[in-house]
DNA sequence: CTCTGTGCAAAAGATTTGCAAGGTG
DNA sequence: CACCTTGCAAATCTTTTGCACAGAG
């Protein structure tokens, strides 16, 4: 079911995505949007993102909490901090792994990566060597 | 709050687990451990799982829906099934990802990498393949 | 005009938690 | 016997959904 109307509700919720890169999730972006269209639901909210995330244009981050939503879709890695929650981009050149796992795993079709890290986020890193 | 004592129900949570490779959820796990202690509830099935990923005896893999769990601790990466929800191992070198992304990314401490491919398994990529 | 998208509120699903009773070390 | 762990049920949190109305094309 991908939106094919641009509706004011869906270029907002765009927007904010595209303004951040803080991987925010639903109700975050709600109280965003809020600003800019009062009168939208959380429920819209949370049908625009999964069209989005269908369309391709945003991608969804399960982190065990609430799903967290990324507009800037060509693959690179994530850190979840594990002490204050944060998602943050990391740099990392991947090395073909998607091709290299379907040469090494026949019998199963490969789509997409996803490459995700465990620790600190340089702030609480900061603070963990402070103490 | 890790666990201190060895219970029956622990013990029994640990080994439906061992003896799987499904990675099944905690309503999964609940049913199969019924089976051995019939008393048990899901909020313990729930505290058991958590205080056994603390530990490091278990892996927790967040996939969109209900959390999966995973005996098999030693790094190796996950295909999600985008058709039928499996989540199933597959078998890939990882070049030292962990060190490369540390060595890339001066300011965060990394203690953990998950590596996760989307895609088709087995049997449904063998269906799309039939249709 | 038509049919998709929205707002609202209720529902569904997953996980957590308070409390009194039970069982391990 | 102390105190961790359990069972139960209620609570919480996140996400989904039914329905009547609104608005984009």
């Amino acid at each position: 079911m991908p939106m094919r109307r641009m509706t004011r509700q869906r270029k907002a919720v765009l927007e904010v995505l595209q303004s951040t890169r803080s991987h925010p999730d639903a109700a975050w972006i709600y109280q965003e949007v809020k600003k800019k269209v009062p009168s939208i639901s959380l429920g819209t909210v949370y049908r625009t993102l999964d069209a989005l995330v269908k369309e391709g244009r945003v991608l969804a981050l399960h982190t065990g909490g609430a799903t967290r939503y990324d507009a800037f879709t060509d693959p690179h890695p994530h850190l979840f901090c594990t002490s204050c929650g944060a998602v943050v981009d990391l740099t990392l050149e991947l090395p073909h792994l998607l091709e290299k796992a379907q040469a090494q795993n026949p019998g199963v079709e490969i789509t997409g990566v996803r490459l995700t890290f465990e620790g600190l986020c340089p702030r609480c890193a900061a603070q963990s060597l402070a103490s």
